[in-house]
Order: C-alpha cells, then structure tokens, then sequence
DNA sequence: GTCTATAGACAGATAGAC
DNA sequence: GTCTATCTGTCTATAGAC
C-alpha cells in the first residue's frame, strides 16, 4: 500500500474511534508508520485527509448497502438482510458519528458526503417500500418516505444505545422490533 | 446563580455543542464569565465537571421523559405525546451524543450516567408497552422489549438524520414512520 | 519524497499572592 | 474565593536540508 493509502486508512479508523476534532495529523502519522513531512507532502493539511477519508468510507457504505438493495427477494426480505447484515456494531456508524462534529458539519466540502450518504439510503429505502406497496406485497397505508426514515434512524439509534450498554443487544432488539412492527405491514394475501 | 452553578450550566452547554475532547477548562471558565484560579477552586478540573454536567443533564431528561411517560392516557398516547414532544432536534440527544466521545466512555463515572439514562428508557417505554399490551390495547404479538428499543433508537437515530440533513425533517418523519408502524399493532378492538 | 527543526497557539493543570 | 504567573505537553502546521 502506498503511503498516500495508508494515510487514507489510518484517517479513517481514527475518525471512526475519535471523530475529528480527536485526531490528530500526530496520530494519523504514527498509525500510518508515515512522518511528518511525509504527510504534509501528500496532503495539504488535516482537512484534506479528512476528505479523502470520509469521501472513501462514504462510498464503501453505499456499495455495501446497495448490495443487499439490489439483492433478489421482496421488499421486506432485502430490508431484513440489510438491517441484519453482519456490523461492527460497538464501533457505531463512521459516517452517522460525523453529525456529532461540528467542526466537520461547520465545513461545507467535510460535510457533504455525510449529509448526500444519509439522504441516499432514506432515498433508495423509499424506493424499495414504495415498490413493495405496488406489488402489493405492503399495505398501501405505509408511508415510504416516513417509514424509510424510520428504518435508517433505527439503524443509526442502535448503534448509539449499543455502545451506551457495550453491548450489541440493544441494537439487535431494534431491529428485532422494527422488523416485528414491519411484519404487521406486510400482506398476508399471496404474492 | 452561584460561580459553581455557572460553569455546570457552562459545560453542559459545551457538552451538547462539541463533546468532551472538544470542550476545554478555559472555553468553559468563558462561558461562564468565571477565572481559572476560580474553577479549579470549586472543581478537581475537567473530568469533575463532566461529570457534575452530565449527571445534571441525565437526571433533568428522565424528568422531562417521566412527565410524558407518567401522563393520563393509553399505552399509545403517551409515547406518541414522548415522541412528538418539542425538542432541540438540531442540537441533537444531550446524552446520546457522549456516546461518541470515547474519553467519556473510557471513564467509568462519566459513562454510568450515560449508559443507565438509556437504559432507564427503553425499560420505562417497555413496561408502557407491556401494559398496554395486558390492557388489550397491543396487539399480542407485540414484544414490548424489542419495541422499546426501537422506539428509544428511532429518536437517536432521528437526531442523527437531522444533523446530517441540517434540518428538523428527517426527524419528524421517522417519528411519523414509526408511529405508523405502531398503530397497525394497536387492537381496533374498543378499549 | 522523506527527514528534522522550529514555532505560535492552546490544553490542562499547579502555585502562591491577595 | 479569586487572580495572575508559570509549566509541560500537544496541536497544526511551515521551512529547509537531504
């Protein structure tokens, strides 16, 4: 791996642990095995390591989301298998935990692909809710925008009341519970 | 409001707006209008006025929680009246946000506040359920732990969604989504 | 490209005068 | 109780040699 990557890489495990204002070029380098110059000859600053970093992890998420969005199955099948897909679910959402930096949400080019990630996974929910009320298989008085909503705000609430207990119970039962709620949504008449 | 009184509210203020790293003795003595010789009089340095903070914020949002939980109506009622109560949606959950700043999760006193105030919830919305569930109110399949769970996520994670999207939106529509899914629990049976 | 040196500002306190 | 002085270390770079 270059040393360009592995500063990429060792920004984003440090944003993830410690947000933004809590890394320092100092960590970054010593994580990356990279010096001081090094970094500064790649990068103009921490700003810009954090771009790179986030705009990266921004777009794994997505890649990873539409893997099960686009995966055969009804609409609540693949909302099922995105909601309980394996995660480091301790380690909470490296994008979600962003919103909780105000320096990344007070610059305009950091803050961009948290707000755009967000937005699209409430988006391509929607879609895939709404399709479902078309085919029948929902019933028609589900909001798929509210209900999109809904969902990634569980996801995104999990991950916080699991790391609050240290635990991944709490954010099991969520989804557990949101599935359950979903589950009385859903047509019982034949496909 | 005496110096002590000052620079808890203070560091509460700094808590909800930047976190724990971010928040330091002297944004807080600031804040407060208080010297530095002043706040170590009254307080051993940051990690005690953290706490002091936070445990004021835990105990002030059970309270405020416990009017709607404790209110005259059903099972439905008062977590609709929880959920749909004013909030500062753009500032984010108080307590939730610590969850993010793993000094405060690295200290034991700093995070019990935390971790049982979260706790607290979704053990108070589970007996809510519970009840409402006895009374016939619920529908039977509803399992009132996992539903508590979703309930206490779909408000952190909506406070998430609206600091990403910088607007109050998002927020609402998944208190929208997941009262929605609740009412096709709720028995059509009269009461 | 990578290294070391340097630098002004801030973090988080301690000490002692008043 | 409050104030000012002082201190060690870190933050976030810039400069210039190699």
């Amino acid at each position: 791996m270059s040393t360009a990557e592995r500063l990429v890489e060792s920004t984003r495990d440090l944003l993830w642990e410690r947000g933004y204002i809590g890394t320092s070029p100092k960590a970054i380098q010593q994580r990356a095995g990279v010096g001081q110059g090094s970094m500064y000859h790649h990068f103009a600053g921490k700003p810009d390591l954090a771009l790179a970093a986030i705009n990266r992890t921004a777009q794994e998420m997505r890649a990873k989301a539409e893997e099960q969005f686009s995966a055969s199955g009804d609409a609540t099948e693949r909302i099922t298998a995105y909601l309980r897909r394996e995660r480091e679910v301790l380690k909470g959402c490296p994008i979600g935990r962003l919103t909780q930096d105000p320096d990344v949400m007070a610059d305009p080019m950091l803050r961009a692909p948290v707000e755009e990630t967000l937005a699209w996974l409430r988006d391509r929910l929607a879609e895939i809710l709404a399709e479902g009320r078309e085919r029948g298989e929902l019933d028609a008085a589900l909001d798929p925008q509210a209900t999109a909503a809904t969902v990634v705000a569980v996801l995104q609430g999990g991950y916080v009341l699991a790391r609050a207990a240290d635990s991944p119970a709490p954010f099991d039962q969520a989804i557990t519970g949101v599935l359950g709620l979903l589950a009385a949504h859903t047509s019982t008449a034949p496909k």
